[in-house]
DNA sequence: ATCGCTGCAAACAGTTTGCAGTCCA
DNA sequence: TGGACTGCAAACTGTTTGCAGCGAT
């Protein structure tokens, strides 16, 4: 939390208590979260708060490099997560639409150089995986 | 083309020139589209389709399982694609924007099977790589 | 006292829906 | 002929932007 904060202020930003509250309410979130989700957490706190503001600050962290913007299949929005240091993937509940973090990439690499070699220079990918997490599967 | 015109009559849908249109777009649009380029296309020969129409019967296509929706970054909407019997992903060109059919999935499944193990019942996944497209790599 | 940040409201883009008229089967 | 299909317009959702005032530095 404090490690954003220094980030924002040194890269001269200020440091408002909207601002503190959508990172706040943001690393409560289990490091996943749309925007809606995160207004919501802040409301508790700070039930003046804008969406717009929220949109605001998470763009400007995803700008900092700080969090970033993923896909995931589904209408209502596009999920923030924290960056971590290591690449990696979601496996997607197609129920409850809760996201878990995968430690560990299955693709193989050998198999895409050669994609690479018919001209394409692949420099990131995107991998979600879609099922049913245990939880849905035993209470369902 | 009379393929899915068949289906659709089996069904019990009616087939009208403007859901010939949009089938016949689509069909040439070189398996991806958007509901917009497929508008465009249609438009050369139907100036007077609605982009309306061409929700109603890409929806319809994708109920029908026929085709299917995929998710690619950007903003400028989901992106249609028929359904091949091969289950592939695509490279997408971060400069154009054209995206390219991959005939084999990189996918190490041996580690996929670890992560069902914790609980997680994978039954899909998407996985998209971006990159930059030989043209754009040499003309850019 | 700045100048960035905020809330509001309005604008956007992509998509969906209600409705009355059209037209395929 | 009748129900499905269409075009139009309006609604909706997630997101962005213009603006005037507020407030962190």
């Amino acid at each position: 939390m404090e490690k954003l904060i220094t980030i924002l202020r040194e890269r001269g930003y200020k440091i408002t208590p909207q601002r503190r509250a959508v990172i706040t309410a943001f690393l409560e979130s289990d490091k996943f979260a749309t925007a809606q989700q995160i207004l919501d957490r802040v409301r508790e706190t700070n039930p003046d708060m804008s969406l717009d503001t929220v949109y605001r600050n998470l763009a400007l962290l995803v700008n900092l490099g700080v969090i970033s913007e993923i896909n995931i299949r589904g209408k209502d929005g596009n999920i923030y997560e924290l960056i971590t240091t290591e690449h990696h993937h979601h496996l997607v509940c197609l129920n409850c639409g809760k996201a878990e973090c995968l430690d560990f990439c299955p693709i193989n690499c050998e198999k895409l150089e050669n994609a690479s070699k018919n001209g394409f220079n692949i420099t990131s990918h995107s991998l979600e995986f879609y099922g049913y997490c245990y939880n849905c599967r035993t209470t369902g």
